[in-house]
DNA sequence: CCCCATTTAAACATAA
DNA sequence: ATTATGTTTAAATGGG
């Protein structure tokens, strides 16, 4: 020890020059970006795109987390979905990412019942809700339209075992809606006549007494016989809905849009667009409206499909709402805060930095073209933010299973390998979600000393980097610190450095790649040779290289790079969950490459170097989450609770600080 | 089945 | 004596 340690030391020396030269341009570069940043983000708020994009994260895992909720029903072990995907997974994956559930996969997912009809019924209430509030309609006109069953909608409304009867009448009341308007709603969603309840949820629970016996909230209790009358619709015309469309040119839900869309039933319809049906994971060309009106009554008439994909939308949508208000105060609070009080002495570098390059993950977008070709993103140059977003469920999706019990594991990607592309990009999310980053601690520990100034940090600083980075660790105690302080020790590449002010914690970068290019295998070429406590004159450059390889990647991620499918698109291109890359090391990507670039050596693109490099990342463990977020508690429980913590509101934070 | 990487726990050692 | 840092050892888990 005595003597590596030694060794070290000395290297250490060496590349702390290394890091002032780096430091200079580093911080010109964060200086920039800033400049950049505020530009984008100027508004006081976050920027709507990645707001969404954390939001809809967040959603979504939420409603998967209320699907996944059952214990035994659905879900097999990881391994069946290796090889046979098809069945399993779809669950997970289609919830996470409506517009990527194909119909059979919806099939699926109601038929296996993976969804508890008081699941579905829970994410369907708490998806009126928040879809009135956004409607607001006349009720009167509502009520019109339909004279039917209100007792299904109450009946549904109180059964719900997730949501109590209390809390969903809170929220319709809140929306100010009538019972007519719950019904009406209801019914746009289900289809208007029973028949999705059906399916989703009377069958199952004949219990729906539980609910009835605190319905009380809701005068509107008590007509469960009537979930048998709607029966009577013939499923498959769908009267009410077939017959709302044409009349009004549009779907019924989409009716209490139209008012504010100012859309005549001239032609247009939300979803319809540049010819192509809009409808989640659809994308069907339609040549003229008349054509996508046919389209949208025969292939996304009422059936079960339709329904589950409603629901997960307006479980999108609500969330989206929830975190938006949440985001609002967190930003005021945080604007408050800043704006009174200058500066620390201490502490206040740390965060710059912190920020600085939370900062540069998400304002260096465009940063790497170079990157891109290799990945086979998709050609449509439009990058539009949204585009991200159907993604990220996917990586919910695969990140959380809802193992929650005690430790993580990481668990294959074979089936969320979507993610990897995310994570990037979804630093943000991490910075505010409580999911366990997927990342070594090593990488991670690596990534805060190089993130710093001087890529160098003492023990409490790195503690810090990881509070203020991940949410995950604010929130995990001490069993964290206990593996950084072990990371730290153990692996060679992290060299001790004895400062003025104490210790210090430096990375050796050729160590490091070494480690990783003997994971890698396949290309131990460039890191191998080099001795690692030689001198780096030499062996700087290699790694360089091998940083930029590693790091090279990432970028894909960025937000920006995300693929197609702007706005349209959830179903657009989305499809691509594969389209990315596998990237790895996402965190570096995102984090440190600019570091890399900015005083490495322009002359060689990292894309260009390392194609295959990326194989694949060690730490792919996303799965469990402890509770991913507070989020899901809402879903599950009520619409109040307390956040807490659960998303801090990166984006603002960062440019503040 | 073996090997390796990672994560956790936990026992110690040291210095402040 | 306590706490923060560091080191080590070991077990459990999982992927190759």
């Amino acid at each position: 020890m005595m003597q590596e340690s030694a060794t070290e030391t000395i290297s250490n020396s060496s590349m702390s020059q290394n890091g002032m030269s780096t430091l200079s341009s580093s911080q010109l570069e964060a200086g920039s970006r800033d400049g950049r940043s505020s530009a984008g983000d100027t508004s006081s708020e976050v920027s709507t795109v990645e707001l969404l994009h954390l939001q809809q994260q967040q959603a979504l895992q939420a409603a998967r987390q209320l699907l996944l909720q059952q214990p035994g029903s659905g879900l097999k072990s990881p391994k069946s979905q290796d090889k046979q995907r098809p069945l399993q997974v779809p669950v997970s994956v289609a919830m996470m990412s409506p517009q990527v559930i194909t119909p059979q996969q919806m099939q699926q997912i109601l038929q296996q019942q993976v969804l508890s009809p008081q699941q579905l019924q829970a994410l369907l209430q708490q998806q009126q809700a928040v879809m009135l509030q956004q409607v607001r309609k006349p009720p009167a006109r509502v009520v019109d339209l339909l004279p039917t069953s209100s007792a299904q909608t109450q009946y549904m409304c109180l059964q719900s075992t997730f949501v109590s009867p209390l809390s969903f009448t809170r929220l319709c009341l809140a929306a100010g809606l009538s019972p007519a308007e719950l019904q009406q709603l209801w019914k746009d969603v289900t289809g208007g006549n029973g028949h999705g309840m059906e399916d989703n949820g009377i069958k199952h629970n004949s219990s729906g007494s539980t609910g009835g016996g605190n319905g009380g909230g809701l005068d509107l209790s008590t007509n469960n016989s009537s979930s048998t009358t709607s029966s009577s619709n013939p499923a498959k015309a769908s009267p009410p809905l077939s017959h709302h469309s044409i009349a009004n040119g549009q779907s019924p839900i989409l009716n209490h849009r139209r008012d504010s869309l100012h859309e005549e039933s001239g032609g247009t319809h939300p979803l319809y667009g540049h010819g192509v049906c809009k409808w989640p994971g659809c994308e069907k060309l339609c040549e003229d409206f008349g054509q996508f009106l046919k389209h949208l009554n025969s292939e996304h008439a009422l059936d079960d499909r339709s329904t589950a994909q409603c629901r997960v939308q307006m479980q999108v949508v609500q969330q989206l709402e929830i975190q938006l208000s949440k985001e609002r105060e967190r930003l005021q609070a945080m604007m408050a805060h800043l704006h009174m009080r200058p500066s620390e002495p201490k502490s206040s570098p740390k965060p710059l930095n912190l920020v600085s390059s939370v900062t540069m993950s998400k304002n260096l977008p465009p940063a790497s073209p170079p990157n891109l070709p290799q990945t086979p993103t998709t050609p449509t140059a439009p990058i539009t933010p949204m585009a991200a977003m159907p993604q990220v469920p996917s990586v919910l999706g695969g990140a959380n299973v809802p193992s929650m019990g005690a430790m993580r594991r990481r668990h294959s990607d074979k089936y969320s390998m979507p993610l990897s592309s995310e994570i990037a990009p979804n630093y943000e999310f991490y910075k505010n979600a409580d999911v366990r980053p997927p990342f070594t601690y090593a990488t991670l520990i690596r990534q805060a000393i190089i993130d710093s100034a001087e890529h160098q940090l003492t023990l409490n600083e790195i503690y810090s980097w990881f509070t203020r980075t991940f949410a995950y660790f604010r929130r995990n105690a001490a069993t964290w610190k206990n593996a950084v302080r072990h990371n730290l020790s153990l692996h060679k590449c992290f060299v001790r450095v004895e400062n003025v002010k104490g210790a210090v914690w430096t990375v050796d970068e050729v160590e490091y790649q070494k480690r990783r290019s003997q994971k890698i295998t396949g290309s131990p070429s460039l890191v191998k040779n080099l001795p690692s406590s030689l001198g780096y004159g030499t062996a700087l450059n290699a790694s360089l290289q091998a940083a930029l390889a590693e790091t090279s990647l990432p970028l894909l991620g960025t937000p920006g790079l995300m693929n197609s499918g702007s706005t349209g698109p959830m179903g657009g291109s989305c499809h691509g969950l594969l389209g990315g890359d596998s990237a790895h090391e996402e965190l570096n990507g995102s984090l440190d490459h600019l570091d890399t670039n900015g005083h490495g050596s322009p002359g060689y693109s990292p894309s260009a170097h390392m194609p295959p490099i990326h194989v694949k990342e060690e730490p792919l463990n996303m799965d469990d989450d402890d509770c991913p977020m507070s989020l899901v508690t809402t879903a599950n429980h009520s619409p109040e609770l307390d956040d807490d913590r659960e998303l801090e509101e990166g984006n603002l934070s960062e440019d503040l600080e």
